[in-house]
DNA sequence: TGTACATCAGTGAACGCGCGTTCACTGATGTAC
DNA sequence: TGTACATCAGTGAACGCGCGTTCACTGATGTAC
């Protein structure tokens, strides 16, 4: 019993972890049951004894991966404080390397704009996310927390639509003055204070 | 034939205004050629008379609207310079009104996903008309070009990711609080000079 | 320990659906005499 | 001016396709005696 329990979450994960990348891949339409399941060694009738339906399965993977990036890149910046955090941030988020290798960076560039379509319940648990993650930042860059969360919630603005045009781009000579200019930007506006 | 030339060049930017606003409010997969010629007032087939194909007709929406959004900014910024340019272009952009109509608003927030899967004519195409942008506001705020067209695009970065995020959390707190954070920071950014 | 039965994770064919695209057609408009 | 024919913008049914989801099934694993 307990045997096939774990070994069942055991799948789940594996179910999750093929989506997580495809999705981060190809987007939402472009991560189908079926690539999906085949990601992880099954097929596709399999998928609903995990999940209750695809947009089920989004919401567990978009959940799980925009957590694993933030705290990965909030630890990293470690007891950095200011100017020194916002630039260890950027040059981790707007790096070429994330752009190129979107099957293992942020969620977001690919499924913002099905956000926007879809039920108020995504679009509530995104928000609630989004601002914890603001705060987080925040609190990593200054010690003023009000302000502070306006602040890195431009931050974040930026950092997500740069990513997002420098990947639409990719393969132009603007794709990497994109990221370039953000990263000058983001380190400006938090040096002049 | 002249007649019948000019009827159906009418009958074709019929199509092209149809496809415009349905790709802006659904994106591209959720804007069927089915409906795109509906809301023109005519039936499926006979779209294929006046564009060669789905991904033609996106392309040609796309460049028209993107261009006509642009010109309407730059023109509505007249003579303004500096800080007060970026605040009129701003105001504009990350407002509510902009959030909450997205059928005439900016084209972007719902292709650029698509794009970054796309081929490299409709990537280049993009790049070149986003460096053309970037150019016309920085001549807009300044009249120092180098360093100004890399905060252009840093700009644009914002703005873009801005209204993006504001847009997928749109009926929530945060998403107001995006846009005032997003207006803020550009302002901020480009008074400390 | 060995046997008979129950459970259930995973299979793979089938479903209805909406999509982009094709094509034989219709009927109003333009041309030739 | 009137008539016969050609053109062609637009119609609407049909196509193949991939999608999310369902369901009867299989066979390995766990339980009861």
């Amino acid at each position: 019993m307990t045997v096939r329990t774990e070994q069942k979450e055991r799948t789940r994960q594996d179910i999750l972890a093929s989506a997580t990348r495809l999705l981060r891949e190809r987007g939402i339409a472009g991560a189908s049951v079926a690539e999906v399941m085949k990601g992880a060694g099954l097929t596709v009738g399999g998928f609903y004894a995990h999940f209750e339906s695809k947009e089920a399965l989004v919401s567990a993977s978009l959940r799980q991966s925009l957590h694993e990036l933030w705290s990965g890149l909030v630890a990293g910046a470690g007891k950095l404080r200011g100017v020194e955090a916002v630039s260890y941030v950027v040059r981790r988020y707007l790096s070429r390397a994330h752009r190129d290798n979107p099957g293992e960076g942020c969620p977001l560039p690919a499924v913002v704009a099905d956000v926007a379509q879809a039920g108020e319940a995504v679009r509530e648990g995104l928000a609630h996310e989004l601002g914890d993650y603001a705060d987080a930042l925040a609190a990593c860059i200054t010690d003023d927390t009000a302000a502070s969360r306006q602040r890195a919630l431009a931050l974040l603005s930026l950092m997500y639509g740069g990513l997002s045009l420098a990947r639409a781009l990719k393969g132009t000579p603007v794709s990497d003055e994109i990221l370039k200019s953000c990263r000058d930007f983001a380190r400006q506006a938090f040096t002049n204070e």
